[in-house]
DNA sequence: CCTTTTTGTTATACTATGTAACAATTGTAG
DNA sequence: CTACAATTGTTACATAGTATAACAAAAAGG
């Protein structure tokens, strides 16, 4: 097995400073805009020189990104077993799990829908969990028009950020159960339940 | 009546600089990034003094939201019409005008959704329509809880604004009379039909 | 302990923001 | 038309951030 994928052989000193400047930039983040944040500022709280920065990241939307694929991963694979579910009562579970990942990681989370100037990594955030559902989501899949399937599975997944995100703020009540039934109820019967009507369209 | 708030007795060098800059950014936003855009830019495209610019708007932000309140407000009355609408055949009509309606401003609406930095702009109008919605769409004040409500309709505005964005993204089509109907199924109708099964939670 | 790699220090070029003083132009009222 | 007022243009300057380079210092690894 290649050790390219899992880079365990990096020096020490790399792992510290990138650990240094991720995190400088989280708390960074969380206190204001992330369009007021600069490079100088971020290696200022990370005790690390200017430059230094540059010899790991070629920009701050890179250095963002990697803070938000640092989580985002695992919320991808939940979301996967998540799309897979056709049972009802796991359709809540697996619901209630999702939100109780989120009220754990809740900082990274705020962090992707309050930093402005990331507009493209949501819409990335989405596109792919749309693609998820288009393809787990077996419903969906049996109406045969294509446009419609793209349109539902993306009412699915901006649905579901939407709903992660007014949760967040508004300090993560209801309680995760509770969102559960609420994803179930008000994201995928809701939607699959209009398929066969809107699928009509031409 | 006052003449504060329609101000025509502006001097017509400023109506003039003014709307040159409001131009000159819409045309740039609409090549490329809104990040990678310079004051000293659209001066530069303006045929106006860079010093200009600070004469009229304090930020570049602030010249962003002249040019997005330019359409967002007549956008605000026709989703207030919508969200009154009970029966069910004006529903439709009344999603489709709306689509008819952002398809003749769609490169506004384009800036709203593919401009950087401004998630903020995009928060503040999801809670404006979200309070259209509160206040107007009967069959959702009916269930007593107050935090159901709150989300539901926000339920119903970042759906409605993902729609929407997907649609432009989709070239336009389906054509804004089946975007009508699917506005009434699975945006309202669905929303509607889980109120009491959703208010159920404490 | 010696070599390699990484980091720190310092200097520099470049770009953009934001302000100020003064001249030139344009609008307006008499 | 003229004189006054308001706006705009020109030039200069202070500040801050990005990005790069050369060399010294420190740390890691064999």
């Amino acid at each position: 097995m290649p050790k390219k994928t899992s880079p365990i052989n990096v020096d020490p000193r790399v792992r510290r400073t990138r650990r240094l400047l991720r995190e400088a930039l989280v708390s960074l983040i969380l206190e204001r805009d992330f369009a007021s944040i600069s490079i100088r500022e971020i290696t200022e709280r990370a005790e690390v020189a200017y430059i230094t920065f540059f010899r790991h990241y070629e920009s701050l939307d890179v250095l963002l990104m990697e803070v938000l694929d640092e989580g985002l991963g695992e919320l991808m694979t939940r979301i996967e077993t998540l799309a897979k579910q056709s049972d009802t009562s796991n359709l809540e579970t697996e619901g209630r799990l999702i939100f109780e990942y989120i009220g754990q990681k809740a900082d990274l989370f705020r962090i992707l829908f309050k930093s402005q100037s990331v507009t493209r990594v949501r819409k990335k955030v989405v596109r792919n969990i749309a693609a998820v559902f288009q393809k787990s989501c077996l419903p969906l899949a049996r109406s045969g028009n294509q446009t419609t399937t793209a349109m539902l599975s993306n009412h699915i997944a901006t649905s579901l950020l939407a709903l992660i995100e007014w949760w967040l703020d508004n300090k993560m009540t209801p309680a995760p159960a509770q969102m559960g039934r609420v994803y179930k109820n008000l994201i995928i019967d809701s939607t699959v339940g209009v398929v066969s009507t809107v699928s009509a369209m031409s």
